[in-house]
DNA sequence: CGTTGCTATGCAACGGGGTGCATAGCAAGA
DNA sequence: TCTTGCTATGCACCCCGTTGCATAGCAACG
């Protein structure tokens, strides 16, 4: 589990509330590690507990008071720790595969229109990315070495935007496959 | 939740036991979708109690029976009716990515051998994936007109492929990145 | 004959993730 | 004024996935 280690990064990278934290879960951190609210309330309650984070109450005007937390000591630990650890690679997912390997007992043609759903949510990523990218990394920063948040960060978006440009090539890959389908019969 | 409808898909290419789509999700299928062997079977159970799966007890000898499970009817529909429903674009979830990012609170360059373990990984399942084409998809099947199983197999496993090329070259340009952290210093 | 190892199936329990629902403050517009 | 909508936090529940463990048949090896 490392979501309680994304939380530490976030939290690293700017200290928040579990509401701001589950916005940046919805952008950023979001695009290669997902959380809803409540997994991330009750994962920051249980990180307090633990003496990973510290909280601060923070009275607003115009809006709800919220609570700010913020990266302890022991946190940086156990974040430390795990950096090192050797992780698995990734278990995939893509139910998609499922359904193309699926669609030889039906109509594969069908898919089409599902397929193209798919491949617009990748170019409209992959323009959110190269936007983000332009904007937050269009200039060298200019401050002096190495920026190692910024230049890390810049690094992880490239992993981003390299995986939506394969996902979107080779969903043209199975569009041009299933109009072979379709024309075939 | 979509591992009834991989587990379908997995007994219409063929009938087999709970064991057998044990070892089948642990390749083929697997690369994109996985189980452990009790999911397996208790989502066959269900499966049979809902009539989407038919059983048939196979006496073997020099090893234990086994049940043989194959696609019924319902099944078959239920699967159909998933297949052109909509998804939506899977959740990612790179610990890798995170750990990227939280490595600009510690030390970059540690992570170095680290992302070479997955490097390795990701370029040995290439040449597995690679291996499978030569071994499946070597020669055209000259059985006629298309072979929908076949051709859409062959499909996914290209995806498989570019995943993992992609993969690769972006873990050279973090390991190319994080090398500069190391000289910087 | 005992151990190891593979085939084959299954139970029990735990924990994480997701969905639905609830509450509450406050702003802005109908 | 009432409703809508955003900020902000939280509970309860269920399902899924994972881990550990158990059983049992049989083969092969030492």
């Amino acid at each position: 589990m490392a979501l309680e280690h994304a939380i530490l990064v976030s939290l690293l990278e700017k200290p928040g509330s579990g509401y701001e934290l589950a916005r940046r879960f919805e952008r950023s951190i979001g695009y290669f590690w997902t959380a809803t609210h409540q997994q991330i309330y009750r994962v920051l309650k249980r990180m307090e507990s633990d003496g990973w984070v510290d909280v601060r109450d923070v009275p607003q005007y115009g809006r709800p008071d919220k609570k700010e937390y913020s990266v302890a000591a022991p946190g940086r630990d156990a974040l430390s720790a795990w950096l090192y650890e050797p992780t698995e690679p990734e278990s995939v997912r893509h139910d998609l595969a499922v359904k193309i390997r699926g669609a030889a007992f039906d109509d594969p043609a069908a898919l089409i229109s599902e397929v193209e759903r798919h491949r617009q949510a990748h170019t409209d990523r992959l323009a959110h990315y190269l936007a983000g990218e332009t904007r937050d990394f269009g200039e060298p920063p200019a401050d002096g070495p190495l920026n190692a948040e910024r230049e890390l960060q810049h690094l992880v978006l490239r992993g981003g935007i390299a995986y939506e440009r394969m996902m979107i090539a080779w969903l043209d890959d199975v569009l041009a496959t299933l109009a072979r389908f379709d024309a075939g019969r």
